[in-house]
DNA sequence: GTCTATAAACGGATAGAC
DNA sequence: GTCTATCCGTTTATAGAC
């Protein structure tokens, strides 16, 4: 890995376990094994270095939730199979957290791939939530792109839960109560 | 109001803006108009300051909260009441947000409070999940608990969705959406 | 109670040598 | 490309005068 890509990954490891306002400089070039001047060559500073991290972790989410979206099977079970995709509940979402972070969101920038990611994520479970009544799975009377905000905002806020708990248990309570409620009335 | 009070409203302000890292002793003072020597005689230090704060915020919380619960009607009217209070979506919410702070999360004197309040809630609305089941209004099927961690979910989740985007839209989007997989089959 | 002085480390860079 | 030196302000206090 170059040191480029090694300054990256410490930004993208930081940025989620601290976020933007908690991480220096200093830390990253740590964490990469790379000098001060080393850093400054390949990057214009916190903040360039900072939108480099964030834009391929975006990337990466964006493929991840693609898998379960793709899995076949009827709308209930793509937005099942994504809510119960295996993740790391207690360290929350790498990009859902910098909502957070005054100085992401005072930035344009910053906040570009952040907006632009959760908004993807949101058109896709409309699009699949849009099937679902299409096919009489789900009642005619639900709205496609609200049950898309309430599925997303489930999965963000259950981070919350996890997190302020300590335990992944009401990650999986928020979920599980999400999907009863969503089940086609079999 | 005294020197203390300030120093703990301000300190409330900038842990709601900007979390616990990236708010400074210097900060706090600045906006309480005190000085150095005031706030180290009042308060032990930083984190000593944040906690007298968190418990404040976290009480007017559960107050704020507790008048959505104790409006009457029925269990759904209920839940409908605290999911569409008023609320100032973009600023997030204080007590929430402090569980992406790594400083929170990692003091269990901080997190204690921070947890307490979410569970406390969780708590209330598991009790009115539970009343409306047993009036018919919620299927038999549905776990109280389940849902209630999916509505606190929801409402925390909201906020980062409305966060990104940089509007209060979103949030009421998954507002309504949850609130019609909750509609009674009336 | 509040003020000023002092301090060691960190934050976020810039400059220039190699 | 990487290294070291330097810089000015901030962070999070402590000490002691008033």
């Amino acid at each position: 890995m170059s040191t480029s890509d090694r300054l990256i990954e410490s930004t993208r490891e930081l940025l989620w376990e601290r976020g933007y306002v908690g991480t220096s400089p200093k830390a990253i070039q740590q964490r990469a094994d790379a000098g001060q001047g080393s850093m400054y060559h390949h990057f214009g500073g916190k903040q360039d270095l900072a939108l480099a991290a964030i834009e391929r972790t975006a990337q990466e989410m964006r493929a991840t939730a693609a898998k379960s979206f793709d899995g076949g099977g009827s709308a209930y079970a793509r937005i099942e199979a994504y809510l119960r995709r295996e993740r790391d509940v207690l360290r929350g979402c790498p990009i859902g957290r910098l909502t957070m972070d005054p100085d992401v969101i005072a930035s344009d920038a910053l906040r570009a791939p952040v907006d632009d990611t959760i908004d993807w994520l949101r058109e896709q479970l409309a699009g699949i939530a849009e099937e679902g009544k299409e096919q009489g799975e789900f009642a005619p009377s639900l709205d496609a792109e609200e049950i898309a905000a309430t599925i997303v905002a489930t999965v963000q806020g259950g981070y919350v839960l996890a997190r302020a708990s300590g335990s992944p248990a009401a990650f999986d309570a928020g979920v599980r109560g999400l999907l009863s409620l969503l089940a086609p009335a079999a």
